[in-house]
This record gives structure tokens, sequence and C-alpha cells, in this order.
DNA sequence: ACCTGAACACCGTTCAAGT
DNA sequence: ACCTGAACACCGTTCAAGT
């Protein structure tokens, strides 16, 4: 039951429409070649559209990677119920933490955006941020209760292992991020 | 033995060393503020210098950095030998990591400069973060011996969960960052 | 030997004017 | 209802001209 709407998808002119959807596909595209702090200018100029038109359907950098991102984010909430049916608690955890972590390399520089927004409430990538967090929780606590993680692991240490691991990888390599990732989540074994 | 020396402190002109030194001052002061993303021209502006002046004194912003941070961090691989002398295996290793993420927290942002540039040989930082590497792999080689730590992980390995912590203490909240350095180093053992 | 400041090519963001 | 593009305030970096 989420508050808000995904997007007011019907009312909308027809050119907007198109203008919104463009800006979209080129965002994702620059995004992919050059990280999310590419020039928002870029990506208008991609879509063929004046720079204030961009602004109007995203007024910031965060509006546009949440419209990007929120299904995927929901995605990776639901998988963790799925994981959470066909695992052990443990394999259920650290298969999700995985998935979460795949997630976040995405674009180059999202994990940075990613963690802020978990406690920033002005972002809009805020309520998809929770969502994963409270997936996490969920994975965690079940751990916690077959007795295969400490106790005092909170969702925010298995949020913010996750993030850093991504952006490790992200500054050196995808191995050494996945490295890291095993280290941290062997940690939290009791 | 350091093959580079600290700087050309005497052939200098007057006015020359002055300026050098207004802009270390100003540089420090500013990315202490603003993050090592600071804009350079606000450093020039407050050392009261044409920004080609700043250029000429530091050609990049890692030189910059370079300058401000690479005795600190001589200073840390000498703590490591330090501690080597006074402590076990184990304890070194972990009071210096935690030494050493401190000393990654100086600047908002220094995480990134520090990670990228130990592997990066066309960064001015390269050489003083391969120091803190070597005085990392130096305690944690003792802490294998000892058998407290993981045979398989590797210098590169501690090296990028210090910074990781640090960045995510940067992201969230320093006692986040340092919880996540604990499960990091606690994953290392066998 | 060093400094200056203009020049160039880029940004993010806002907003009056158009259709 | 939406789009345009100019306007403003800022960058990083280079380089001819000065002293």
């Amino acid at each position: 039951m989420p508050t808000a709407d995904p997007a007011p998808r019907r009312r909308m002119r027809a050119d907007a429409r198109r203008n919104h959807d463009r800006l979209l596909a080129e965002a994702a595209a620059v995004f992919a070649e050059q990280g999310v702090e590419a020039s928002l200018e870029a990506v208008a100029r991609r879509a063929g559209v004046a720079n204030g038109t961009l602004y109007s359907h995203f007024p910031t950098r965060q509006a546009l990677l949440e419209a990007l991102l929120a299904n995927g984010m929901w995605v990776l909430a639901d998988t963790a119920r799925d994981l959470a049916g066909h695992l052990s608690a443990h394999e259920a955890l650290t298969t999700w933490a995985r998935a979460a972590m795949a997630h976040t390399t995405r674009y180059r520089g999202l994990a940075t955006s990613l963690l802020r927004s978990v406690e920033d409430e002005t972002s809009e990538l805020h309520a998809a941020c929770q969502e994963v967090l409270g997936a996490g929780e969920r994975l965690l606590t079940r751990a916690q209760a077959a007795g295969t993680v400490r106790a005092d692991a909170t969702a925010a240490d298995l949020y913010s292992l996750i993030n850093a691991a991504a952006w490790a990888g992200e500054q050196t390599s995808p191995a050494q991020g996945e490295r890291l990732l095993s280290f941290c989540i062997d940690g939290l074994r009791p």
C-alpha cells in the first residue's frame, strides 16, 4: 500500500508524455555512460528538449533517479520475500545482499545517492530506499532469530555495508567490491 | 628513504613561497568546510591570488591534496611500525585501521580520492597511498602469521575496507562508519 | 621566475514569454 | 498546460601579457 501513486500516467498531454519518456530514456543512457553526476544539460540536449523542460518534468536529479530506479527497488523488496520462502535464513540474507549490491552498481555514483537518501526525507529517493531498507531488515531479523547473525546488527548496518561495498567496487573493481561484501557479511556472524 | 623530496623548500622567490603557503592554508580551510570537491576558484580567491597562480603551484586538485596530506600519511605508516612494537598482532591491526580511518575522514570526499589514487599511478597521491597500503600490509601479514586473520585477505582488501567505512561514515554518521569498520575487520577472522 | 586576468567552454537553475 | 531559450551566477583550465 504505497501512498504515492507511481506517476500520473494518463492526464498528460501527448507532447509532454513524449518528452517525459524521451528524457528518461536519454537519462538512463547518459547515466550508464558517465555516472549519476553526468550533466543534466547533456541529457536535455540528447532528448532534444530545452533545459527548462527537463526541470519541469524532473525538478531535481534525485527525481530523475527515482523515476529510473523505483521500479527496480520495489522488485528488490519483492525478491527479499521470495528468497525468504525458498532459502535458509542465512542464505536468503547473503543472496539478497548480493542482488542489492548488483542493483546499486547499475550506475556509477549511485551508492552515494542511495546511502544519503535513506536518511534524507527530502530526497525523492527516500521512499524507495526505505523500502529496500525494510526488506533487508526482515531478512536480517530472520537470520538473527536463526542465530546466524549477531543480535546487535541493525538494518542500517546491512544497508550501509551493501552500499559501501558497491561504492568500493566502483572505485576499484567489481571483484574487490564483492570481496568486501563477503567480508562484511561474515563480520555479522555472532 | 623516500625518493621524492617533499618540496623544493629553498629555491623559491619570496612572493612565490608566500603564495604557496597561503594557498595551502586556505585550501585546508575550504576543504574542511566544504569537502575536497570545493571550488578551487574559491581557494584562490580566499588566498588573494589569481586563479592562474593556484594552477601554477598545484596543477591538479590531487597535487593540492598531496601537499596537505602526504605528511599525515607518512605518520600513519610510522604509526604502524610503532604499534607493531607495542601490541599483539591483532590489536596492532585493529588500532591502526581505526587511525587510518580517522585520517581518511579528515575532509569530506577524501575516501574517494584515496581509494582511487592507490591504483592510479598518474595521481599525485599515489605514492602516499602506496605507503599507507604497505604499512597496512605489514600489520596484516603479521596478524595472518598469528592466525587471527584469514590467509586469503590482501592489503587491497584492508585498504578498501578502511576507505569504504570512512566513506559510509561521511554519508551517514561517524558512528555508523565505525560500526562498519568493526564488522569488516571481524569478517577478516579465519 | 612568477603573477595576472581575460578567454573559452562548460555547468545548474530560474523564469518571462510564447504556443 | 506545456515548452522555449535567454539570463544569471557560477565552474575548471589555459595562456598571452605583464613585472
